[in-house]
DNA sequence: TAGATTGTTAATCGATTAACAATC
DNA sequence: TAGATTGTTAATCGATTAACAATC
């Protein structure tokens, strides 16, 4: 009965597979091939096909995969074959950009209710969201039966707030703030820090590059 | 004379040990532990004691690190003990707040310009910054040295002001469109797409979650 | 000294790639 | 049929973990 789990870096490129179907949909095209895919992501096509294989058989041998097909199978398969309500908490600069992200609202995510605990910011209007005090979030979460939220906040505040979101049952947290958070199990966190990337990257300078 | 090459997991690693340390230090500590460190990142000492050995030995046998010695190497190797200038292109709401995010400045990397080529955009005031035309871009590049460079444009045009950009000298990229940039062998391209981050949640929630 | 923690080795675990039979 | 491409297996490659001697 317990199938052998999906490895969660397998998972974690299904999005990217999905994008990249997209812009093939737009494109006009209704075929593609493991290794077209694979040349677009700069990946392998066999580890394209091998990921797919954990999910079932979406091709055909000799002609390769139906474009709008396997979107909508990996649609299914991410649970994103429907609108998923999410809050966000932040209302600084970050929090105004990520309300108005429009690949939000394209991809399926609702930002239902932004929040702060700032008594200065508190009602103010941030474009089409009023900013709610963040002590409220209970009654948005249980009206839109949120499960997903998103922290922009300090990092002094960020852990308070997660532990908040989970309390009043939210199970998956995007997190900008740079700090790592502590959940229990069956909740998940996925983390975007800018400074980590550059770091990163400055790590592949070499000296005489100044 | 080549040195096995640390594998680049272990570097992306180095700055989340680096920011640690930093609120370490925030805190007034002065000593601490692979044990605690993984602690709070939620990984095993073990790991970050291998990582670190890559780099040389920065510990004491019975005592732990030195939070100030460890952060000043670490600094070292991710050649971030000094400042860094930026270019950004792509002044929407998600430029807006990259070109005002602190933590940028914080960890040393200096935005030196903000482009679009919206001729709506263009001479624009953006906080303390002058939107200027992307044409123009190569004189500031050339005159700060700028070797990094940071992508908010709509996905159509990721593509072309990558190819400008690293035409112009920059080795690192930073990509916010969501979009594959393919990039000749010595370049850098690191990517933030919050929909990825959703979706990759997304998987993990049941279907009668809804 | 006794206790603690490093740096490193070897074992384990997991992910990627190459290759190819199956088959459209 | 001939050509192309999948799905899958086995081999390779790489990363993580456990364990411990060294030593502060």
């Amino acid at each position: 009965m317990t199938e052998k789990a999906v490895p969660d870096i397998v998972v974690g490129r299904l999005p990217v597979y999905l994008r990249i179907l997209n812009y093939l949909i737009d494109e006009g095209r209704y075929i593609t091939s493991s290794q077209e895919l694979g040349d677009r992501l700069g990946i392998s096509s066999a580890q394209i096909r091998k990921d797919l294989s954990h999910f079932g058989e979406f091709g055909k041998q000799g002609t390769g995969y139906d474009v709008m097909f396997l979107r909508d199978q990996l649609q299914k398969i991410l649970h994103v074959d429907r609108r998923w309500s999410v809050v966000l908490v932040g209302a600084g600069d970050l929090g105004h950009a990520l309300a108005h992200y429009r690949r939000f609202n394209d991809a399926g995510f609702d930002v239902v209710g932004v929040f702060d605990s700032d008594p200065q910011k508190i009602g103010q209007q941030f474009g089409k969201y009023m900013i709610q005090d963040v002590s409220t979030m209970g009654e948005v979460i249980q009206e839109h039966k949120v499960k997903m939220g998103i922290i922009a906040v300090p990092p002094a505040a960020a852990t308070e707030v997660a532990k908040e979101m989970i309390k009043l049952g939210v199970v998956s947290i995007l997190n900008y703030a740079p700090v790592t958070i502590m959940v229990p199990l069956g909740v998940r966190v996925q983390y975007i820090d800018p400074v980590v990337h550059l770091q990163h990257m400055a790590y592949y300078h070499n000296e005489e590059a100044l």
